[in-house]
DNA sequence: CAAGTAATAT
DNA sequence: GATATTACTT
């Protein structure tokens, strides 16, 4: 009887660990940022390991899930780990990988990492900006919106050298971590009101020449990753990138505070790196006759890989959204600074070279512009 | 006025 | 060099 229980037992901990090692392997992957994670899960690993190698003491009961039992075997090391943040950043990421890529992390738990590094990197800069924006000023919340923003308690810990794409670190000034809430401020029902721009105007202008001016520039304004992800979020409702506008995507944000031309900035940015990201393969060499088609917003290479369809498929059931390079979950289409030196130039050529056809709501006159047709 | 794009500032 | 703002064009 007793020997029945113990083997029962020993299977379940072998499935346990199977299941952990599983596990394993999934955050391996984002070891950068779930350091602590991994750590936990091959603890655990080990302690089943132990218990399986002898010493059967107690614990005869198996739970369906660790739950129980993973704070009984580790107690400690759980209670060390859960005051941590961590479990915010996790939810983010997961919730960013079911918001724009479901099908992308199948694949990458076998992959050498170079790329999954990357993008973890630029993961981890994202994560390092909590505040949408870097007003000084407490903003008013509305609480009542959506279940978005309540996990993030985010904080610090993350602090990562920035040799990323998109650190900026110069206008989010006091970013008194701790207190401070990151607040999205959206306006309430938007009544039209607010909008107050908060322009702030380093007051004195102190130092270096300027005052008098009234030229100022504006306070640069921080793309915080909440923030972009509003962003990401609206562009998708509106259709992707190439036909949403700036002003139905600030209009949906429903972010207080900002303007249009901010979102213009940013999505033409946004533009830019979404389209060409050319990994400069090899075989690609062609690329200078390669034709796009835009399949519901999306830029799909007519390369007519299965994949392709696959991505053009799920994209216009969820909303259409697409850099077309599927293997990376961030954010952004990919790493800028890749078809740099042979593409920038070139872009323009090959930008016409592109084929646009079918763009859903849009007026031909939009795109029928091509600058070099005004030399009447 | 709004959208796109280019130039310029940080 | 990347990102944000402003200027200019359509």
């Amino acid at each position: 009887m007793i020997k029945c229980l113990i083997n029962m037992k020993r299977e379940k901990c072998c499935e346990y660990i199977e299941a952990l090692e599983e596990e394993r392997r999934k955050i391996n992957v984002f070891q950068r940022e779930l350091p602590l994670c991994l750590e936990l899960v091959t603890q655990a690993i080990e302690a089943y390991k132990k218990e399986i190698s002898g010493t059967t003491t107690d614990t005869l009961y198996g739970q369906p899930e660790c739950s129980e039992q993973t704070t009984g075997e580790c107690g400690p090391v759980l209670d060390l780990f859960l005051p941590i943040k961590q479990s915010s950043t996790s939810t983010d990421e997961e919730e960013e990988e079911e918001e724009v890529n479901e099908d992308d992390d199948v694949e990458h738990e076998s992959h050498d990492t170079d790329i999954d590094f990357d993008d973890n990197n630029m993961k981890s800069e994202w994560l390092k900006s909590v505040q949408l924006w870097n007003q000084p000023e407490a903003v008013p919340v509305n609480k009542s919106e959506r279940s978005q923003q309540e996990t993030q308690t985010v904080a610090e810990p993350i602090k990562e050298n920035n040799n990323g794409t998109w650190s900026h670190q110069p206008p989010c000034y006091e970013t008194s971590n701790e207190k401070n809430d990151y607040v999205i401020s959206l306006a309430t029902t938007s009544g039209g009101s607010g909008r107050k721009k908060t322009e702030a105007e380093r007051g004195g202008s102190g130092g270096s020449g300027g005052s008098s001016g009234r030229g100022q520039r504006k306070q640069r304004r921080c793309w915080s990753h909440e923030l972009h992800r509003r962003f990401l979020k609206t562009l998708k409702q509106l259709g992707g990138p190439h036909v949403a506008t700036p002003k139905q995507i600030r209009e949906l944000m429903k972010v207080d505070g900002l303007t249009n031309d901010e979102v213009k900035s940013h999505l033409q940015k946004y533009r830019l790196h979404t389209r060409q990201p050319s990994q400069t393969i090899p075989n690609n060499r062609d690329s200078q006759t390669q034709h796009f088609v835009v399949v519901g917003g999306i830029w799909v290479p007519q390369a007519s890989h299965p994949k392709a369809n696959a991505v053009a498929s799920r994209e216009t059931t969820t909303g259409i959204y697409g850099p077309m390079v599927s293997q990376l979950p961030s954010e952004w289409p990919s790493h800028s600074n890749f078809g740099r030196e042979v593409s920038e130039k070139r872009s323009r050529c090959s930008n016409k070279g592109i084929v646009r056809c079918s763009s859903p709501a849009m007026s031909s006159s939009t795109r029928t512009k091509t600058k070099d047709a005004k030399m009447s």
